[in-house]
DNA sequence: CAGTGAGCGAGCTTCCGCTTGACTT
């Protein structure tokens, strides 16, 4: 029999806190929530003030049952959960289902997982903040709300299945805009001008303080400062710091992961939850730049242990995100003075590494800077050429880490200065001036989109990860990367007196691992905006999160507040539902050759192009005057579809004439344009155009594509089906029933028998299937 | 590597936030 039971909601936390308490107690968790509305229904009578029903989940009988059989034999009940709304709740569950009275329970809270905190609230135990727990359910029921009734909305308007949510609906919504700014933009090109000099013999750059929006301006001011002599109008040199970045939440863990080790958001809490879970850092989904004293000690130990005392800086940083719990520390190591970490996988070490450094670098000294500005001037005309650079006079934090940026272009500061003073005269070598093109906002990568959620206090650390997860479930939103398209830019060089135009080329609209919306997801969020613009707001988690404060505080009752904000919300769905057309996007593209409308819409099976209309009334649509349709290929959306493109898509597949008796069609299918014969298909390589190939070229690539196949083939075995011995990239092998057969070393490919054939095809299909340790490339080649 | 309206009917889908394994491809 145990004295004292004490519940927390993680089992790796559980496993530390035992340690600090001893033999007196005995330390388990509740893993996470153990109470929830009901998966089915909505589980909230609205009639009588929102009195919710809850049940133990499915998945956490078998722990309640567990946790009521100790706490029975227990004096004392510890409920030890996070200090959050969240955790206060838990706490709040575990007292309502374990069926122990509440004067044998004691309420403890702790910020920090240290042997001190942990003893300090045992010392001072308090009973469960029935505020905090109101809040709780007022977000709880709010959340349902919202998702249970707008869903089936969805489901009757645009499509069954799909889902919306406070947080889903904008994350999707931010997707949707971003998307509609980047297509919208319009890149206006301007010059810049580049100036290449020497002073005390080394070369250095400046860059004209104008740009120029057209090309005959740039070479205007070109042709001016021909033969020009260039001398130091002023020189600054001021002093600049910086500082260390606040160490590691889960949404700045997660951007930098994505940034310096290119890992999903999900892929970076699978590998923090195994360093934690081995005891390597803290917890990892938290939203505090917290450090305990003890951290902070620990790594001002190891900063002056290797660098010095005079890199320590220490420091305690605030949180700056609107609606932050704060019920853990930062995530840290645990141990400072380990600098690599045993029995780990690449991926841990690396991630372990990214956390240690950002932690030590946050108590560390501020960087100290110079930065120079030289303004060159000349005596054609009154415009300056400017050269800025940056020495680091102290190195400080930067020894160890510096934080990535994804809005901003790398600037490359690093050339030094030549020593030079005002009214010095410098060398003119040359000067470019180079087309360039403004770029739009980039889209978002899973890991900007975090941030971006975060800042409007929109879901949280336990969320970000899943929400990503589902948005792209829903098929609202999918994680693309792009080849970009080469772009040409023109360059006037003045070198030597003489000026040069060249057009070069660079690459342009590229995107690597990048969030689009679907058509879908275009669709639902311009009818959620519509219909529910509350709901959609940006704002509208920082204004429930204000109310739920104020619950919290113990000055609104949860129940007035559900009123107030369901009553309205309730009429705008019913409103909504009343509508009797379904929401299809439907957008007017323009009129085919015969006058016909032709428009881009959602259908049954997803995004399509429709050609004319229906007959209006009562009257029947004749047979030959119904509507024809087209499926957009994968790389088409309705938004950006031309009346050109949608026009194209009828046009396949396209009749090309015969050959062997037979007829030959071109289309577009799921691996790209195609010649079907004989129903074979036979793809068709960048060289030839579908919409254009005629009777030749495709008899051509037919025969191509034959003789291709021979030259393949070893020996062909006559057997039901039939056995072909083909050469292959990786040697011989053969083919039967659509399954490849690697043919065994030391056997001769055009000896087999079928009989030996038949004995491989025995044991590789007995065999059990090897299990890939990489996953498939997407991209097979690409040349 | 197609098809493709709306309406009728049944029965299905869905939220956010807190935590881990137990599952299969």
């Amino acid at each position: 029999m145990v004295k004292n039971l004490l519940i927390v909601e993680s089992p790796a936390k559980a496993k530390t806190i035992e340690k600090y308490l001893g033999k007196d107690f005995i330390v388990k968790s509740s893993i996470g929530h153990i109470r929830d509305l009901p998966e089915k229904g909505i589980g909230i009578d609205v009639e009588h003030d929102f009195a919710p029903t809850y049940e133990v989940s499915t998945d956490k009988k078998k722990v309640v049952a567990e946790l009521k059989k100790l706490a029975k034999e227990a004096e004392t009940v510890w409920l030890a959960t996070d200090e959050d709304r969240e955790g206060e709740a838990i706490a709040w569950h575990l007292l309502e289902a374990l069926g122990v009275k509440e004067s044998k329970t004691k309420r403890v809270v702790y910020h920090e997982i240290t042997k001190s905190a942990i003893l300090a609230a045992i010392e001072n135990p308090r009973s469960i903040d029935k505020a905090l727990v109101d809040a709780q359910q007022a977000r709880r029921i709010l959340d349902r709300l919202v998702g249970y009734e707008l869903s089936p909305v969805l489901w009757r308007k645009v499509k069954p299945s799909l889902s919306a949510g406070r947080v889903q609906s904008v994350a999707v919504r931010l997707i949707v805009e971003r998307e509609r700014e980047v297509n919208g933009f319009n890149s206006v090109p301007f010059f810049k001008v580049d100036g290449l000099f020497n002073a005390n013999s080394s070369n250095f750059h400046a860059e004209l303080d104008k740009r120029y929006t057209n090309e005959e301006d740039a070479l205007g001011f070109l042709t001016k400062i021909k033969g020009a002599e260039f001398t130091v109008r002023d020189l600054e040199k001021k002093p600049a710091k910086r500082s260390p970045s606040a160490p590691f939440t889960t949404s700045t863990l997660q951007q930098e992961a994505s940034r310096k080790l290119s890992f999903s958001v999900l892929q970076t809490m699978r590998v923090a939850q195994g360093l934690y879970e081995k005891g390597d850092i803290t917890y990892m989904r938290t939203d505090s730049v917290n450090l305990s004293q003890q951290a902070i000690d620990g790594a001002k130990a190891e900063i002056e242990k290797s660098f010095g005392p005079k890199y320590a800086e220490t420091r305690q940083y605030k949180t700056k995100s609107s609606g932050a719990q704060e019920a853990h520390e930062a995530i840290r190591p645990t141990d400072f003075s380990a600098k690599e970490i045993a029995g780990h996988d690449s991926n841990e070490a690396r991630l372990y590494d990214l956390i240690r450094k950002r932690t030590i670098a946050s108590q560390m000294a501020n960087a100290e800077l110079e930065k120079t500005v030289i303004t060159i001037g000349q005596n054609k005309t009154d415009d300056n050429f400017i050269a800025t650079g940056e020495v680091i006079i102290f190195d400080g934090f930067l020894r160890v880490y510096s934080e990535s940026d994804d809005d901003t272009e790398e600037q490359d500061n690093s050339e030094t200065l030549p020593m030079v003073k005002a009214g010095d005269k410098v060398n003119f070598l040359e000067a470019n001036a180079t087309q360039r093109f403004p770029n739009s906002l980039p889209r978002y990568t899973e890991a900007s989109l975090v941030k971006k959620l975060e800042a409007l206090g929109i879901g949280r650390p336990s969320t970000y990860a899943p929400t990503i997860s589902t948005v792209q479930k829903r098929g609202y939103v999918v994680k693309e990367s792009r080849e970009g398209t080469p772009r040409p830019y023109k360059v006037l060089t003045l070198k030597n007196g003489e000026i040069i135009a060249a057009t070069k080329s660079e690459n342009t609209g590229a995107e690597k691992s990048k969030l689009f919306p679907t058509d879908i997801g275009s669709v639902v969020t311009d009818f959620l905006v519509e219909n529910f613009s509350e709901i959609l707001d940006y704002n509208f988690t920082a204004q429930v999160e204000e109310e739920f404060d104020i619950i919290a505080e113990g000055k609104l009752s949860w129940t007035k507040m559900l009123h107030q904000f369901y009553n309205p919300f309730h009429a705008t769905v019913v409103k909504a539902t009343d509508v009797k057309k379904k929401t299809s996007g439907e957008k007017l593209l323009g009129q085919d050759a015969n006058g016909k409308n032709v428009y881009a819409k959602i259908g049954r099976y997803g995004p399509m192009i429709q050609i004319g209309d229906f007959a209006e009334g009562e009257e029947e649509t004749k047979a030959e005057d119904k509507p024809k349709y087209s499926k957009l290929r994968a790389d088409q959306r309705m938004e950006t579809i031309t009346l050109e493109e949608a026009l194209n898509l009828f046009k396949m597949p396209r009749k090309i004439g015969l050959f062997e008796d037979k007829e030959m069609a071109a289309g577009i299918g799921r691996f790209g344009p195609y010649i079907r014969h004989d129903s074979k298909f036979y793809s068709i390589s960048k060289e030839d155009d579908v919409y254009t190939i005629d009777e030749a070229r495709a008899i051509e690539v037919i025969k191509d594509k034959r003789q291709k196949e021979i030259e393949k083939t070893i020996k062909i075995i006559p057997h039901e089906p039939e056995i072909r011995i083909l050469k292959g990239r990786f040697g011989p092998y053969f083919t039967m029933d659509k399954k490849n057969y690697k043919i065994p070393k030391g056997k001769e490919a055009a000896d087999l028998t079928l009989e030996e054939c038949m004995e491989i095809v025995k044991t590789e299909d007995a065999a059990p299937k090897k299990k890939g340790r990489f996953t498939p490339r997407k991209k097979a080649d690409k040349k």
